[in-house]
DNA sequence: TTTTTCTACGTAAACGTTTTCGATTATCAA
DNA sequence: TTGATAATCGAAAACGTTTACGTAGAAAAA
């Protein structure tokens, strides 16, 4: 198959590449006639324009860059899913970088992304970036920037996120309607805004229940390698708390084994919640009431609403900023009786 | 921050843009001393050179196009996670496609992949395609086409695969091992090579330990909507398979729920071994022993091979296909006593 | 009739690079 | 001195498109 380009279209057809291109996109300055002449050929010799050329010259690539911390990982491969299926709906492209959590590779990424690869990004910053000058250079080179659950609320662009709060709090009710007196809060990265909104909920709700609630009441997990040691002091401990709220899923599966280790029952002498995304969730025994996050509609807004404000021009199109509700899927790890 | 190419460079420079991009390269015709000005000032002024400008003349992307069936998935997630990590190494770029396992959207996405946007496609195969002149046809049109796990023996290309028929073999002999007399291998789509392969060990091992082994006993789930029922049927029958080996992730929670329901124990009555990458497999219960396939590693050696064609321009280099070993991890589940 | 407008198409510039082909000057051998 | 060689750089073509502008002829208006 000799890869046939526009001008040997046109060499075939005796017409000029220009009347080939205009044809192509169904111009009304070509006659009916050629137009259907140039289509023809076209189909028959599976003609497939240069992508590069074109975005060279129109200044649009028709591609969007995703950038994330990782996606061996439910809630984030969900969340692509969901960007890459409308995306496919509207012909664009994914280019897709993982930071790894890391923010100097999140900084190279993005540094990378401002020369015209891609005409929009949308991320979900690391756990550890706090400066956030690396996407405002972005943004002030051109490129529409969206962010998505880990969130810069400084920067005024679009924003896709779950009722963080309003979720944490109802999940907390929930805990001490099941008999909870000393709920344990567990989360990461403090600074980002879901798990921050995440705290607060759960505070606000124990002291909206009348909980003697204070800051040794959550728990602040960052070290992978010291979250078992830590979990398993304080659930041994004579007044240990009697139900564990966590935050994020990577912190889902220790208290089913810290708690098998020191012959604590899940749920009746512990009762737990998790933020998660694992499609095990229900197989775990006890079966693990989540806090699940939208993922698939995460992804499918964020890329709607990027592609909206793409093919409208709105630049900085404010007041887009949506709050999908996350849904507590109770099952027996909350459960006053199993 | 006003964007500057290379022109740019050259007139505040007073130099041409061609000494501009061979001081960039350090092209050994440029004097030391104007290398120096223009590193120094291309640094300053946080130049990017246009990718894709630099492509079109170039004729080389520096970006690859991987085709996977989905992501929401533990195994091919770690495989893209593999690839990535190669892929920044080497400065490439990953555009990522989603074949959502249908064949006409896994064609649709190789032809538009024809088109130059990509050095080389690194690609799963959706479970229904059988044809395969699509890649073929990308291969003709110069893109080099790496398969990884679901592969179509017939194409020449290089083949990244795990061991299936061995692993699964071993996984069969573990289940005879621990006392089963009448394993059931569940799997699904079994015109793929994987799973066929799977079931060739299956069958070989159970043979090969004087099992009364025949096709009864591998049964082939292809459709989601009916994998409960078939299994409860299977499993009421009155000479009911005393284990299960699990040919895919997506199967490797129902018999878990069926069991259940039945009130059938594992793995006292039940013994059960599945392929699967998901990580609470230790903390079902009870916990799940699995083959799993070195995914990370497979998409590293996917992209090292395909980054080593590219550059080296070593086409159609055969030879270089790797069979990687998937690992055996006991746990309770196949226990003769838990 | 002449002038204007419209239709349908072609020419050439442009997008931002890289690279081929020279061109200029300095250096060196003769 | 002259010619050759090397070092350093520039002009322009090229990659494959899109589009601004121009133009020929036909149709419409005058």
């Amino acid at each position: 198959m000799a890869k046939i380009d526009i001008k040997g279209l046109a060499r075939e057809l005796n017409i000029s590449a220009s009347t080939v291109s205009r044809a192509l996109r169904d111009s009304h300055e070509i006659s009916k006639a050629t137009i259907d002449r140039v289509k023809a050929l076209a189909e028959k010799l599976d003609y497939q324009p240069h992508p590069y050329a074109g975005s060279l010259r129109k200044n649009k690539t028709k591609t969007i860059g995703i950038v994330v911390p990782e996606v061996a990982n439910n809630f984030f491969a969900k969340v692509f899913s969901g960007i890459e299926t409308v995306a496919q709906e509207n012909n664009y492209h994914a280019l897709i970088y993982l930071s790894h959590d890391d923010y100097n590779k999140e900084v190279s990424i993005l540094r990378h992304l401002q020369s015209g690869r891609v005409d929009g990004v949308i991320m979900s910053i690391a756990s550890n970036t706090k400066d956030h000058a690396h996407v405002t250079a972005l943004m002030e080179a051109g490129i529409q920037v969206i962010f998505f659950d880990r969130i810069a609320e400084s920067i005024a662009t679009t924003k896709i996120t779950t009722d963080d709060f309003d979720s944490a709090y109802k999940a907390t009710v929930h805990l001490i309607q099941q008999g909870c007196k000393k709920p344990l809060h567990i989360t990461r990265f403090l600074h980002q805004t879901n798990t921050k909104y995440r705290k607060q909920g759960f505070l606000k709700a124990c002291k909206d229940n009348g909980l003697p609630v204070d800051e040794t009441w959550v728990l602040e997990l960052n070290d992978d390698s010291l979250v078992e040691d830590n979990l398993t002091n304080i659930l041994s401990q004579p007044n240990r708390p009697d139900g564990i709220f966590s935050s994020v899923e990577t912190l889902s599966l220790y208290p089913y084994k810290v708690c098998k280790a020191l012959g604590i029952k899940i749920p009746t002498q512990l009762k737990f919640v998790s933020f998660s995304n694992m499609d095990a969730a229900s197989f775990l025994v006890p079966s693990l009431t989540t806090i699940t996050q939208p993922a698939f509609e995460i992804g499918k807004a964020a890329a709607s609403v990027l592609f909206q404000q793409l093919e409208k021009k709105k630049k900085g199109l404010i007041g887009t900023d949506a709050v999908l509700p996350s849904s507590l899927i109770v099952r027996e790890s909350s459960l006053r009786k199993s």
